[in-house]
DNA sequence: AAATTCAACTGGTATTACCAGATCGGCCTC
DNA sequence: GAGGCCGATCTGGTAATACCAGTTGAATTT
């Protein structure tokens, strides 16, 4: 036996288990085998083998359920939607312009690849958002909602889904501070926002990559200014 | 009772210990009951909390030992450390590039910000790392950490600590894959990221943005260029 | 052939016991 | 009396066993 066994039997477990699905031998989408099974292969108790599943459950790469079996998820996005909120949110300091500066970061870049990459599909579905954008005239909390499925539809065109992920993530975070400190809402940056989206989407229409930068840039400075200093 | 207790004895009993940390009950850095005062207080058996515990566990919130009592861990970046490459893995389309090109987005306007806030202790450390980095001659695998040190150094010197995170995260996963790929070195390569790392520099000491920018993003280009088209 | 039922899976929970690291107080030595 | 040694007893980690409860699918019944 060896001096001292320093990993646990549950993380040696772990480890083995997560290889497997990493490497593919356990498919993605497929039914691993049962628990009982597996403690005689692996010869341990299923206690430590349930450690070590719930582990991968809580990671969001193994759909368990009462009665069938174990599949392998994909670890798609959703688990860093969980993530990040709990760690910009435990991280001291991270204020509303903190939060803005990343989004101003990546947005702007995105919008280029999005002129780059966009599909027709892409492109109705941007013109359409725009245009429902456009129609909204009440002061009701719509507003923000379909700006935010617009930016986030730019995010999806460059086709990166990490890109989109954290642009969903952090795009929802900074929309909805802003909405809270616009109260009642000026019409006349509603007006120049409309437009602005028009003018992102015809730069991404003509393939432009540069003025979809610009246009994006200037738009998401102009919407942060008008958010009255936040802390 | 209820007709069906939707939720498992597992699952609610992480919902009620995760908010206990949420709440501050049971504070970050303090050491929690122990498993047998535990499980009598919330009248379930050791497997379910010891399996609500391990979920705790894996997510990073809880630092648990043999023999010693479990204690609240603060979650830190070191969640997304480990999440990231799992799904970079496990998305079929979440390969090199697109991380990359995250990095890029992110990395280039951090130049810039440094070159805005740097402090002077800033500016000194990452002079310091610049000399290591240039002093490096063997192929030894100190290359790839004395560069991450000196580009994490720069996101730091945006006192922005999402922006710090996120490049940590981001920038160790793309250039573990680089290192991995450079399996002997291109000498020439070196020399070039040398002088890119001193050119940075100086636009930082110069605290000029735009030029923090433009070198930032030439030498990532370069780099990335270098790494043999990795699927 | 279609609907139904039931038996054999599956994972979820509970009980009990023991192992091993960590701790701290009392004991022994100096 | 002070300091180091040591073990009783905390802690979490692992194991074996049994039973509960959804799920499934094949055999049975209609």
């Amino acid at each position: 036996m060896l001096a001292t066994m320093r990993v646990t039997t549950t993380q040696s477990l772990f480890d083995e288990m997560l290889q497997r699905i990493q490497t593919g031998a356990w498919p993605v989408g497929q039914a691993i085998p049962s628990e009982r099974s597996l403690m005689q292969e692996m010869g341990v108790s299923r206690i430590a083998l349930r450690e070590a599943l719930s582990m991968l459950r809580s990671l969001g790469v193994l759909d368990t359920g009462h009665g069938r079996k174990s599949v392998v998820r994909r670890v798609s996005t959703e688990l860093l939607e969980r993530i990040l909120p709990l760690v910009c949110a435990l991280e001291p300091g991270g204020s509303y312009g903190q939060v803005f500066e990343v989004r101003l970061a990546l947005e702007t870049p995105a919008a280029g690849l999005a002129a780059l990459r966009r599909t027709g599909a892409d492109l109705q579905r941007l013109e359409e958002l725009a245009n429902e954008y456009a129609r909204q005239e009440t002061v009701a909390g719509h507003y923000p909602r379909t700006d935010l499925e617009f930016h986030l539809q730019v995010a999806q065109a460059t086709h990166n889904p990490l890109i989109t992920t954290l642009l969903n993530v952090i795009s929802r975070y900074v929309i909805a501070v802003q909405s809270h400190s616009w109260n009642s809402g000026i019409p006349v940056a509603w007006d120049r926002a409309k437009r602005a989206h028009f003018s992102i989407l015809e730069a991404i229409r003509a393939q432009d990559p540069d003025r979809a930068r610009v246009e994006m840039e200037a738009h998401l400075r102009y919407t942060a200014a008008l958010a009255p200093a936040i802390k």
